[in-house]
DNA sequence: TTAAAGGGGACTATTTTAGTCCTATTTGCC
DNA sequence: GGCAAATAGGACTAAAATAGTCCCCTTTAA
């Protein structure tokens, strides 16, 4: 349920990274060999957080990039609305044009709610507490059930 | 960011549906024209959510779906559970066979972490709070932008 | 016995997401 | 001034997830 793109996940693994080398600059490419993702993707994947302004580009030779902030003041919900818009929980609200489902809708509002406390859950994560962790996740359960799941490699 | 899928939200249309009716049963094709969803797509939710224990289904002439339990005891969560499935917000989690990002990877727990507050906010809303909404859902808003989005309807 | 319902699941179409690649621009350095 | 190392932007393709349709089976009230 609610899961966040791939690319949002790759996202935190490379801000993380730059969070580790501090003010230092990094290429794509040395981002992209520090953590272990294809470089096209960690380009894509640096621009975009570049227009984001969560991270600050430099060009030409010895040129890459860095954190625009320090990890404290960079948060999930931030990584989050770079790299996958900050797209409702749900489609319906009304924008210009009503709702289709016009007079027979009896759900809206409350998915707005509930997608505002999931925002304040997420602002409250940090870049500081996302690169902390360790890749060995625990096991997650559901239900008792173990959710067996893994982080796929381009 | 995050959202549920289109699914999802045609589900708790449909149960929203079903509590108004109370304990009154009522066909699939009944929803389909009370709802103006699809009627195939109706029956498919149905089944899902029969599965799921949300509903309970009568067989033959006359027969139908109602609520399994009362729409107080119906959560946010139990409908995405239902729906979506108990997948994690992330891919990474360590199976039988470990991250393949392995010693590059330095985000994980969090997520899972995140994920459970997430849960644990999905699990206060009850269908109670879902039906008594209205479709015409308040403008939304990011960083001051509205956000123009509707529900498709198949 | 018939017909109106749901049950199960295969199948197709659509949409979203991921990933690649090409060309332009910037800029440090010789 | 020119070369080469880097990012910027965006078009394009491939792959995967999601949505939607359809068909045949079982159950059961009338």
């Amino acid at each position: 349920m609610l899961r966040i793109s791939r690319l949002t996940d790759y996202g935190t693994v490379v801000l993380a990274y730059l969070a580790r080398r501090g003010q230092a600059v990094s290429s794509a490419a040395d981002v992209a060999t520090a953590t272990g993702l294809g470089l096209p993707t960690v380009s894509k994947l640096l621009k975009t957080l570049g227009k984001a302004g969560l991270v600050r580009s430099t060009r030409g030779p010895q040129g890459g990039y860095r954190l625009a902030r320090a990890p404290a003041d960079i948060s999930a919900r931030d990584v989050i609305d770079a790299l996958e818009g900050p797209v409702s929980i749900t489609d319906c609200s009304s924008g210009d044009r009503p709702c289709e489902l016009e007079s027979h809708c009896h759900v809206g509002t409350t998915w707005q709610r509930i997608n505002v406390s999931i925002r304040r859950a997420l602002a409250d994560i940090s870049l500081l507490d996302l690169q902390s962790d360790d890749c060995q996740a625990p096991q997650f359960e559901f239900a008792g059930l173990p959710i067996n799941v893994e982080r796929k490699v381009n």
